[in-house]
DNA sequence: GTTCTAGAAC
DNA sequence: GTTCTAGAAC
C-alpha cells in the first residue's frame, strides 16, 4: 500500500477490522486513528469511513474537493468530524491531566495542502514537542498563525460566511500555501525567530516546560498535591502502558 | 515517510 | 571542521 493511498484504504475499512495499535476509536461516521508520526505528545486523526455518506470517494479525497462537491454536504461531513474531535480533544485533555498534571491546548484542523489523499483532521496537543517532527516544513504546516494550518472552527465558519468568502477560500491557491512551508521558524509562543530546527526545537521544549512549571506552581498555591505521575514506563497504569505501546505501535503505519 | 549527500552556514 | 538543510532517489 502506498503510503500517500493509505489513509483512503483505513476509510473504507470496518472498525473491526483494525488493530488496536492504529485505531482509537469510531463512530457512526468517522474512525479515529493514532499518528503514525506524532508531531506533538499527543496527535490522532479523524477520517470520514467512506460507507457512509453518498459522496464519491474522490470527493472525499481532501477539503479542497470536498469543498468543491456539494456545500451542504461538506457541511455535513465536516460537521460529523468536528463532533468526533470534540471528544477526542476531551480524551486527550483527560490523559494531559493523567500523565503531566495539567491541561495544556489542544488544535483542531485541516491542513491546507496535504499530502495524502482522504480527507482528515488534526487533532493534536499545542506543543510541537516530538521526536517525529524533524523538519521546518513539519513545524510550519501545524504552526497556528501562518495559514497552512486551517483551524476547524475557521473552515466551519466559511460555510456561514458570504458565498464569495467561500469561493475565496476554496479556490486558495497551492503555490502561495506551499511557499508559506518554507518560511523562517518563529516559535508560536513567543514569535522569536530561531535560526534552525534543533534550536527551535530546544526552544519548544522549554516553553513547554514554562507552562508546566507554570501548572505545578498553581497547584500548590491551591493546595493541591504538586507531584504529578512522571512520564515514564514505571510510573503508568497498564491501560496507559497499553496506550504507549499502541502509539509506538502505530508508527509503523500512518501519515506522510 | 527515510536515506543519502552536496553544499551552505557557522 | 562540524552542523544543518534540502533535494533526489527509493
Amino acid at each position: 500500500m502506498s503510503h500517500l493511498k493509505i489513509l483512503q484504504s483505513y476509510a473504507k475499512r470496518s472498525p473491526e477490522s483494525f488493530p488496536a495499535s492504529i485505531l482509537f476509536g469510531h463512530s457512526a461516521k468517522n474512525i479515529t486513528i493514532f499518528d503514525g508520526f506524532p508531531k506533538s505528545k499527543f496527535h490522532f486523526l479523524v477520517l470520514p469511513r467512506a460507507s457512509e455518506t453518498d459522496l464519491s470517494l474522490s470527493d472525499l479525497g481532501s477539503l479542497h474537493a470536498l469543498l468543491k462537491a456539494d456545500k451542504s454536504k461538506a457541511k455535513e461531513v465536516v460537521a460529523a468530524l468536528a463532533d468526533d474531535a470534540r471528544g477526542v480533544r476531551g480524551d486527550i485533555e483527560r490523559e494531559m491531566v493523567k500523565h503531566y498534571g495539567f491541561k495544556w491546548d489542544v488544535w483542531t484542523g485541516f491542513h491546507a495542502a496535504p499530502s495524502m489523499v482522504h480527507l482528515h483532521l488534526h487533532v493534536l496537543s499545542a506543543d510541537l514537542c516530538s521526536d517525529k517532527l524533524k523538519h521546518k516544513k513539519h513545524y510550519n504546516s501545524f504552526h497556528p498563525k501562518l495559514g497552512f494550518f486551517l483551524h476547524l472552527d475557521d473552515v466551519l465558519s466559511w460555510f456561514d460566511a458570504e458565498p464569495t468568502y467561500y469561493e475565496h477560500m476554496v479556490s486558495m491557491k497551492k503555490l502561495h500555501l506551499l511557499i508559506v512551508l518554507k518560511e523562517g521558524l518563529t516559535c508560536f509562543h513567543c514569535y522569536k525567530e530561531m535560526k534552525n530546527i534543533p534550536i527551535l526545537k530546544d526552544h519548544l521544549q522549554e516553553e513547554w516546560d514554562k507552562l508546566a512549571t507554570k501548572a505545578s506552581r498553581k497547584r500548590k498555591r491551591k493546595g493541591e498535591s504538586a507531584d504529578v505521575a512522571v512520564p515514564e514506563e514505571k510510573g503508568l497504569s497498564d491501560q496507559e502502558k497499553t496506550l504507549k505501546r499502541a502509539k509506538s505501535e502505530a508508527t509503523e503505519n500512518v501519515e506522510a
